[in-house]
DNA sequence: AAGGTACACTTACGCTGTAAGGTTGTCAAG
DNA sequence: CTTGACAACCTTACAGCGTAAGTGTACCTT
């Protein structure tokens, strides 16, 4: 059933997520699901711990922490773009299942044990999903997927915007955008690589001044 | 009628913004709101552009862009904790209003006037952005506002978990959360500072290289 | 055979966005 | 003053939503 509830939402969305639509693809009538799962919720959840088992953590230790985190980074934006319905639902999750805290037991273990102190592998963990959460919620919500769109795209958000010649850089962006095309990987990877640097740096510091 | 919605959403979350609602608050029928909006999706762009007027961000020449881009950054934050519903619906608008396009216009003004390169400033945009709003995501997400409330939430986790003692490093956490408190501020500000402190290097170094 | 459990069913309630069409109040042109 | 247009409001209706409540039936255990 969270099988048929996946399907519907990877292909239609997640608004496609309805009792009822859930029902019909496995051939039953709505209230029958609630036999299964206590509410809607229930099955968000259980979903979302899906997305979260797909998240490929590395076992501490195989490899150094900067490219275990890098690889993770990686594998959540890939999972995300499998489900875009997820992006705002990963976090906060009331219920979280054993996907999902295993994989936060994972990233912490992972921080702790190559040198990080409690509080710094807090900010580092807080630091990195939030930017892999904003970036895929940017992801998500950017116009233009594929390339060829982006100057159809251009052009009608220009004509919705009256007096764009007021914004010169907006235009320079859009010319350039236009121009040379927007690769989601290279941007991710500069600031997944910009925030790692920074976590780099404060971990030496820490050990150096140990 | 804008105003209706906004009270409602800051007051009961964005589930309260119906037709219904808003037209009950301004003492009329649902349908006659269909005589100064399109839709629904008319009065959600209205409203998220209100929350990005409130943003401020500074005349460029008047700071140097980092302190500029710092204040912009807990602006935003800040913006985003008084309008909570709208964490998810900044980013991706399809017809972005006034407010909304002057905010982009002068974030990429000021990366472009203080020596950023133009994909540089893309790079940089992305960056701070993904981070405010991926920050804000966690931050409306996570269980606990108050610090009171920390010890009940965790304990709660706890139990939900059936096998918690298998998570060393989420005990951890919980009993340092527990004891210590999470301060979002501080959290936001040191992610920030890293993320500056990244761009700053580039930009230096791309001085350097000119 | 009896009882319990698991799973399915139907019906109904109050909510949602909005299409369609009717009524009224205001205001400018003839 | 009348007429017509127009804006703003109204009511009605439809298809969809989550789910509370109650009913039926097949199967497994005692």
């Amino acid at each position: 059933m969270l099988q048929a509830a996946l399907e519907l939402a990877d292909a239609h969305g997640f608004g496609a997520i309805s009792m009822r639509n859930v029902a019909k693809k496995l051939g039953v009538e709505a209230m029958s699901l609630y036999n299964h799962v206590a509410n809607k919720e229930d099955i968000v959840d259980g979903l979302v711990d899906i997305v979260f088992s797909e998240i490929e953590v590395a076992t501490p230790g195989s490899v150094d922490w900067r490219t275990s985190m890098r690889q993770r980074a990686i594998s959540v934006r890939a999972a995300l773009n499998r489900h875009r319905w997820a992006v705002g639902l990963m976090e906060g999750r009331m219920n979280p299942g054993p996907a999902n805290v295993r994989n936060h037991d994972a990233v912490l273990g992972c921080l702790r044990e190559s040198g990080f102190p409690f509080r710094a592998a807090v900010h580092a963990y807080s630091l990195m999903d939030a930017y892999i959460y904003g970036f895929a919620l940017q992801e998500k919500g950017l116009p233009f997927d594929a390339p060829e769109e982006t100057a159809q795209v251009m052009e009608r958000q220009r004509q919705s915007v009256p007096d764009m010649d007021d914004y010169p850089y907006l235009v320079e962006a859009a010319a350039e955008f236009v121009d040379a095309g927007y690769d989601y990987d290279t941007e991710f990877e500069f600031g997944l690589d910009v925030i790692l640097d920074g976590l780099e740096r404060l971990r030496d510091g820490i050990d150096v001044a140990h």
